[in-house]
DNA sequence: GCAAATTAATGATTTATTCAAG
DNA sequence: CTTGAATAAATCATTAATTTGC
C-alpha cells in the first residue's frame, strides 16, 4: 500500500520533474474523506495541514490540494446536476409512484453525494466554512507555450504566501468619476528602493504569519 | 501633493483597518498606464515590482494589483462588448455610409474602445502575455459574517507567496512578432522606458525567491 | 451646508469554462 | 477520457458619488 504506486512519479525516468501532480491512492482517499466531512474550500491553515499530511504519501504542494478541492467541488456539483436532470427526465417517462405523505424529499437540494453525514464524525463547519480563497500563482509560460515546450524546464510555479491582519490602514478615497484623465503617464519615478522589506523573517508576530502553501522551496517538492 | 490627500484615511477614527484597498489617484494612473502598455495578467514578478512601485503612493499589497488587473481586464472587455453592441444597433437605424473601396474595417473584431491606435503609439502585445495566475488568500470569515460584523475586527487575509524559476520575463514583450493572436494586431511602437524590469534588487539569485505579494506583515503595508 | 438614503463603481470571492498532460 | 491547472465570467459586498430633505 504505502508504496506509492504512482505517487512517486519517479518511475518514469523522465526529468523527474512532473508537469503536474499525480495523486496517490492514499492521497485521494484522504482528500475524498475530507470532502465527505464537509470540507469544500479549505482555509489556508487547512490546506497547510492537509498538505503536510498527504506529503507522507507522495510529493505534493499546497496548490495541489487547493486545486483538488476546487475541481472536485465543481465536478461533483456538475455530476449532481446531471443526475438531477436525469432523474427528472426519468419522471417524465415513469410517472412517480404516489408519494403518500412523505415529506418532500426535495425540500433540500439534492445532495446525492453527501449523505454519509452520519459516518465518521470528523469535524467541519456547516457548509462553507469561513473561507475565502483565491490563489495566485504564475507559470512561466502560457498555454500555447506549455504545449510546445514541456521539455526539461517546465512550468514553475510561484507560490503564495499569506498572512493575516490588516492593520491600520489608511488609504484614501479617490474618485473614479469615470473620466479619470490619463495623465497617468506621468513620471513614474523609478522606485529604486524597492525595499520589499523582506529582511526580517516576518517576525513571529501575533498576527498569524505567513502561510506558505504553494511553496516552492528548494526541497519542497518531489 | 504627496501629502496623501486622501490617502491616509486615518481620519476616520474607526478601527483604521480597511476592509478593502482604496487606490490613490497616482496608483490608478500607473496601473492604467501599465494596462495600456499591454499588461493584462502580470506575472508574479511583475506584480511584485508594480506593487513596490505603487507603494510609494499608498499602502497596497500584491493581491490588490492582481485583482485590479483581473477586474480591469474583465470590465474593459465588458464595456467593449456593450459598445460593440450599441454600434451594431445604431447601424440598424442609420445605415452605414458607403464604404467605397475601403478595406473592410471589420476584418478585425471591432474594438471600439481601442481605436486610438493611430494616436499615441502605445502598443501592446498580442493579448495574453505569459501569465498564469492564481491567488489564494483567505479571509477570516465568510460573507455573511463580513456583512454582519464590519466592526473592529474584520477580515484578515492570508497571503501568498511564490517563487519562480524563470526569470527571463520581459515586462514588455512587445513586439508581437507575427504571432499575433487573432485580434488586435496593431502593435505599435514600443514602450520605451517605463520598464520595470529592473528588479535586480531582488537578489540576483537564480532561483527566484519568494514573492510576497499578498503580504501583510506587520509593517509591510501602509 | 450636512447627513441619511440611493445609486454607481469597483475591490474581492466564488463559480464556470477551458486547456492540455497522462 | 479523466482530471490537474489556469483563466474568464459571474457574483457579492463595500466604499465613493450623488441625491434628497431639511
Amino acid at each position: 500500500m504505502e508504496d506509492q504506486e504512482k505517487g512517486n512519479n519517479g518511475s518514469s525516468s523522465s526529468s523527474s520533474s512532473s508537469p503536474r501532480w499525480n495523486p496517490t491512492k492514499e492521497q485521494i482517499g484522504i482528500l475524498e474523506g475530507l470532502y465527505r466531512q464537509g470540507i469544500r474550500t479549505p482555509t489556508a491553515e487547512q490546506i497547510q495541514q492537509i498538505t503536510a499530511r498527504l506529503r507522507q504519501y507522495g510529493c505534493i504542494e499546497g496548490k495541489n490540494v487547493f486545486y483538488w478541492f476546487q475541481n472536485h467541488k465543481a465536478r461533483q456539483r456538475q455530476k449532481e446536476r446531471q443526475e438531477t436532470f436525469a432523474y427528472f427526465t426519468s419522471l417524465v417517462h415513469h410517472p412517480p409512484p404516489p408519494p403518500g405523505k412523505v415529506f418532500s424529499s426535495f425540500c433540500n437540494p439534492v445532495y446525492l453525494q453527501a449523505p454519509q453525514v452520519g459516518g465518521i464524525g470528523f469535524y467541519q463547519q456547516p457548509q462553507y466554512q469561513n473561507s475565502f480563497y483565491t490563489s495566485t500563482l504564475r507559470m512561466g509560460m502560457n498555454r500555447e507555450r506549455c504545449k510546445a515546450v514541456h521539455n526539461g524546464n517546465h512550468c514553475n510555479h510561484e507560490a503564495i504566501n499569506g498572512s493575516t491582519s490588516h492593520q491600520t490602514l489608511e488609504l484614501f478615497p479617490l474618485h473614479p468619476t469615470g473620466i479619470l484623465e490619463e495623465k497617468s503617464g506621468s513620471s513614474l519615478t523609478s522606485v529604486e528602493s524597492e525595499s520589499l522589506e523582506e529582511g526580517e523573517e516576518e517576525m513571529g508576530d501575533e498576527n498569524m504569519p505567513i502561510y506558505n502553501f504553494f511553496s516552492s522551496n528548494s526541497q519542497r517538492l518531489c
